[in-house]
DNA sequence: AGGCATTTTCAGCTTCATTTCAGCAAAGTT
DNA sequence: AACTTTGCTGAAATGAAGCTGAAAATGCCT
């Protein structure tokens, strides 16, 4: 994660960065707003810590001038000045939040924690081998390759993904799936894996389904031999 | 934009929600976090505004169990709490934004903004496959033909070209256009869904919009074969 | 009020996920 | 090896989910 501070007090701007250095972050900073704007520009950097009060252009200056080039980087704006309508302002230039000097650290990560937070795609799936799965669209995925999955096929996909290495029997997958109080029988489940390993021949992938009589069935990758 | 406020001050939420109507917003409120919970787990919403001290479930568990299910919707915390530990716990809990009561509405409205605006809506126009919609004027364009939307074909369609290629149940796209109040049908959604793909056709367009079986729809653009 | 666009309702139709079934294959037991 | 049990599979039947066209209801704008 990238981070650019934009602060004319040396000081300040080192002890922040050195926090966040610490914290794993990739930061840079520069000491004017002007040299910030060109900077952030860029559109290289994560997230941008912003003082409102600066040299030659001030925060508020720079965020408009960010926001006009179409940049959806996170603003963090930092700022002595705490009234009301600097706030305001503040939001209205394009920060996403608006943090008071002095402040105290923690609540300084956890802004920067919430406004990255929602910068991570929340691209939900489950891997296993060399093939996942899209939980969103229910689609199985190897390499270039992608097949859909029908409801009740995701399903048991998904139970037997999440179960990994573990056994799943029958009466176990007919109740996850079907409900305990449904009267399908255990040639359901028999013939769902039939399609799925089917589908999952079909992608190229090297997950085999494999089953252990009397006992259900469970995930391997194929160690071809 | 839908917003949905959970607050169990009915005197509080109905302000705001008329505040916010009046800006346009499309508004739902529910008074109590478990509700509220169930309802931001639709995944329908643009934005949730949440109180921190309610009854059966708090703003922090709120926000934590829509994070859990990761859901990216922006979370606003309202609160009369405004110590720093308050703010930390929002923010980890995974609020974008706090904001202590009393508020200014000015201030309100510029950080449901700031809130919006990273949500993409700045953007006027959406693109998928060849064709794309125009925000401004509910207009689906592909080439040099286009044709208008009503306004429910617009919800859904926007709709699902902001999932794209992710699912969408019927439940959900029920919630999102018609409201969880309201007592439209699935048919309604299929009826709509045949509207769109007409249009689509008319003027073009290679978007399909495709049925799963007890999922729902998804778009794709057409491999011609 | 009249006309137009939009939304809702509904019934019949189509399609495909799911179920059923029968027969075969493989594993385990005697 | 003979027998039993359990799992696999292809094909056919079924039924629920989704589609559609037309009509009715609603709302909106002169």
């Amino acid at each position: 994660m990238k981070i650019l501070i934009i602060e004319d007090e040396k000081l300040l701007a080192d002890s922040i960065g050195e926090l966040l250095k610490g914290k794993g972050f990739d930061v840079e900073m520069v000491y004017d707003g002007e040299t910030g704007a060109q900077y952030a520009e860029l559109g290289v950097y994560d997230l941008l810590i912003l003082d409102v009060m600066m040299p030659k252009m001030n925060g508020y200056e720079v965020a408009r001038q960010v926001r006009a080039k179409r940049l959806g980087t996170p603003i963090l704006m930092l700022t002595a000045r705490s009234g009301l309508e600097d706030r305001i302002t503040g939001l209205n230039a394009g920060a996403d939040y608006y943090l008071t000097k002095p402040f105290d650290t923690r609540e300084l990560l956890a802004c920067i924690n919430a406004l990255l937070r929602r910068q991570g795609a929340q691209v939900d799936e489950i891997t296993f081998g060399n093939t996942s799965l899209d939980l969103a669209s229910a689609t199985l995925v190897c390499g270039t390759n992608s097949i859909r999955l029908s409801a009740k096929e995701f399903d048991i996909m998904r139970f037997l993904l999440q179960a990994g290495e573990r056994n799943l029997s029958k009466e176990v997958i007919l109740a996850r799936v079907w409900g305990f109080d449904s009267d399908a029988v255990e040639n359901h489940v028999e013939v769902y894996i039939g399609f799925l390993r089917k589908k999952l021949a079909g992608i190229g992938s090297n997950i085999r389904i494999e089953a252990i009589r009397r006992l259900g069935y469970h995930l391997e990758v194929r160690d071809d031999d």
